[in-house]
RNA sequence: GUGGGUGUGGCGAAGUGGUUAACGCACCGGGUUGUGGUUCCGGCAUUCGUGGGUUCAAGCCCCAUCACCCACCCCA
């Protein structure tokens, strides 16, 4: 068997890299607008780096991480996501000292280390952007809402943007608390992931698929009962923002995201129909991770969305664009003259920007016709020794059928006079 | 890490023990000397993921193995 690509891995083909170019320009727009830079850091770090900055708990740390020795034996660790990453280059690059707030975005591979499935890949690829040195409320509105507006823009329907706050660390705990007493009497009727999840992460009882788990958290207490009046403002603010901007939203005091560093507002956008992994944007304020990492007080906010999963929600909802022939004109050359000639003139007409080919298989006329026709190329430029003998040149049009001779000296402003109209 | 499904040419897909492995699409060539899109003709799997086994005989049965897909966990 031939060595093949490694297990949750893709390769991305002439036919679909097109899609990901067109997601790519419109998110890059869409920053530009809001006044993102890009960033760009290493594909892999210390893994000390995403210890400290995912946390020790989380699933990516605990199971999910490409992690190996360099040779000089330091533990190094492919990125299973950016923002710890982001937050490093922060601080090692001192941005701290730049006008305030770095505003950055990144699109980039990601690693993890998980049985693939459908919208689940080993590498996967995320577009995500970061806010750092801002802990207005405004930070949070403007975040969500750029999302908001990339899909809207992409054309994408039927979004759900769950908003949540998980509060400060104090309110945090005080909400675990408090849930491992309610919780505590109806242990045994939850089901065994449940049971588990009691220690390790109560929060996420509440959001178990299991209906007799939904059934035994009905009236627990949530997180809008125990956050602290900081945290509680703030949220009501991040709301009254998103609301008057039109950003349709929905609070889900259910919602509590995986990574171990967010604070305050966790927001989440999903779509059915891409499969069991609907979510295609995860979010939300961090504002003790550039601390955690070794920086000054530092707060942030920021998310991570899926390319291959908005990909995914594009297909099925058909918003993706057409695919548009890739030459303008194709020029067959018959004998040896002729192709050298028709050669030179390939190049003229590709330095005035012209996307033009020929035949590089030695076809007969017939043939580089056909093939031309299959391209969906409009214009065949027919050039044989009979019409280099005249100096002239024939422009075929294989949509209309009809053709006409131009002189060869004419040919490239003629030609260029089409492709400007667009036709 | 756990569970389920699938594996026939570039793609889709017949075939459920018996001579030469349907068909469609794509691709390549041709239908007399330089004009495509329709049509016609021809070419394109010594072989059915891989390795064993059963049998007179296996793509079809058994075992193993690999790969892919889907789901759980969790997440983008």
């Amino acid at each position: 068997m031939a060595i093949q690509r490694p297990k949750g891995t893709q390769d991305l083909l002439p036919g679909t890299i097109e899609q990901w170019q067109y997601l790519e320009e419109t998110i890059r727009s869409v920053c530009r607008e809001y006044g993102y830079e890009e960033i760009r850091t290493p594909m892999f770090e210390a893994t000390e780096l995403f210890q400290r900055g995912v946390g020790q708990t989380t699933d990516i740390v605990k199971k999910e991480m490409y992690t190996f020795q360099d040779k000089g034996d330091r533990s190094m660790t492919l990125r299973p996501e950016m923002t710890a990453s982001v937050c490093r280059a922060y601080v090692e690059d001192k941005l701290y000292g730049q006008p305030q707030p770095m505003k950055l975005y990144y699109i980039g591979p990601m690693f993890r280390y998980e049985r693939p499935q459908s919208g689940r890949f080993r590498q996967f690829h995320q577009f995500g952007i970061e806010v750092l040195g801002a802990d207005q409320p405004i930070v949070d509105a403007e975040v969500i809402s750029l999302v908001w507006n990339l899909y809207k823009r992409l054309g994408l329907i039927g979004l759900e943007v769950h908003v949540n706050s998980v509060g400060c660390p104090i309110c945090r705990a005080r909400h675990r608390e408090q849930l491992q007493e309610f919780l505590a009497a109806r242990k045994s009727k939850l089901c065994n992931d449940c049971q588990e999840r009691f220690e390790r992460n109560p929060l996420r009882i509440l959001d178990c698929k299991n209906p007799s788990c939904q059934e035994e958290t009905v009236g627990a207490p949530t997180t809008k009962d125990t956050l602290c009046e900081d945290c509680s403002t703030h949220f009501e603010k991040v709301l009254a923002i998103l609301g008057r901007a039109g950003v349709v939203y929905r609070v889900n005091p259910r919602l509590v995201r995986g990574l171990d560093y967010y604070t305050k507002t966790a927001f989440e956008v999903m779509v059915e129909e891409i499969g069991a992994q609907s979510a295609i944007c995860g979010g939300g304020r961090y504002d003790k991770l550039v601390e955690e990492i070794g920086g000054p007080p530092t707060p942030g906010i920021g998310f991570a969305m899926g390319i291959e999963r908005v990909l995914a929600a594009l297909q099925v909802q058909h918003k993706l664009p057409e695919e548009k022939p890739k030459l303008f004109a194709m020029l067959i050359a018959l004998g040896e003259q002729a192709q050298i000639e028709g050669f030179a003139l390939l190049s003229d007409l590709r330095s005035q920007g012209m996307p033009v080919g020929m035949d590089l298989l030695g076809r007969s006329l017939k043939n580089q016709l056909k093939s031309a026709n299959r391209q969906g190329v409009r214009y065949a430029l027919i050039l044989g020794e009979e019409e280099l003998a005249r100096k002239v040149l024939v422009i075929r049009d294989l949509t209309l059928g009809e053709q006409m001779e131009v002189s060869l000296v004419d040919a490239v402003e003629e030609i260029n006079k089409k492709y400007q109209r667009g036709v």
